[in-house]
DNA sequence: TTCACAAATGCAACTCATTTGCGTTTATGA
DNA sequence: TCATAAACGCAAATGAGTTGCATTTGTGAA
């Protein structure tokens, strides 16, 4: 994503739009998987803010709804860019290789059933995450 | 669930029966939701384990099998024992309130799905948490 | 442009869940 | 009963994430 696009979004999100902001948010556009902060951090190299201004920024990122956290198991938090739309990850087991799933309507469907539940009101989120063994790695056994 | 079926149940696992394993153990075969290890300390109360010790237990309950790590946001992680079968959980983002989701078809296809996928030759588990607001919080505002 | 103020930043110190090292105790099965 | 591997407790370490505070920077209004 182009920086002018990452200027217009943190704009858009009520955000003050710093370089180190934009920066990070760039980055994140341009990732195809979900990213932890040392991970950014370390992408940002030598002109990236310390580690607490990454932490706070995506504090506020998830606030706006900018990027959202995906539970992958991790021992880090992983955050990645809302604007690529819905979807769901698989994970190998052996290496850690992750793969975009797209969302299918079946989650979907599960969502409305469930919202016919009689003791929530609401369902504002949902994380649907797989995990397996790539080709590759089953291959090496 | 009862004293002996969970010794029954570490001694299928390989695992030292002792009576620390079984009590944590018999709680978490009990809990209809998942608990954190705070909680299971707690609700063993002055007779539990070093917390030490409950890390150490679950750690290899989890390698067994006995139980599975529940991925719901949360500064702790969650544990639950598996014997009940497949199902999910959707969590008030006002209270935390859990509440049981039956497993339903759907995931189940979803992951057939992506068993064609060609880049995994094997999925192994699946996550599927929601969140959202119970009727309580809802009225509260 | 200028200016005042809110928001962002850096640094250091802190929190707190989880892990590790190690010496001691206990369960197991031969 | 005995040897051995596993579990345990205690203390110390780890490491991701947070907080306090002084300083800088962006923003919107004058
Ligand atoms: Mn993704
Ligand atoms: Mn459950
Ligand atoms: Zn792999
Ligand atoms: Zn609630």
């Amino acid at each position: 994503m182009i920086k002018t696009k990452c200027k217009d979004i943190l704009r858009n999100g009520q955000q003050v739009v710093t370089q180190s902001r934009c920066d990070v948010l760039c980055i994140l556009s341009k990732s195809q998987h979900p990213m932890s902060v040392a991970e950014l951090k370390q992408t940002l190299g030598k002109s990236s803010p310390n580690v607490v201004t990454i932490y706070r920024m995506l504090e506020s990122f998830l606030d706006k709804g900018i990027v959202r956290r995906v539970p992958l198991r991790s021992s880090e938090a992983l955050f990645e860019f809302t604007g690529f739309g819905d979807h769901h990850h698989i994970s190998c087991i052996e290496c850690h290789k992750i793969e975009e799933v797209d969302d299918c309507a079946v989650s979907g469907a599960l969502k409305n059933a469930l919202k016919k539940s009689n003791k929530f009101a609401s369902i504002t989120q949902h994380t649907f995450e797989l995990y397996g063994v790539c080709k590759e790695c089953t291959k090496k056994k």
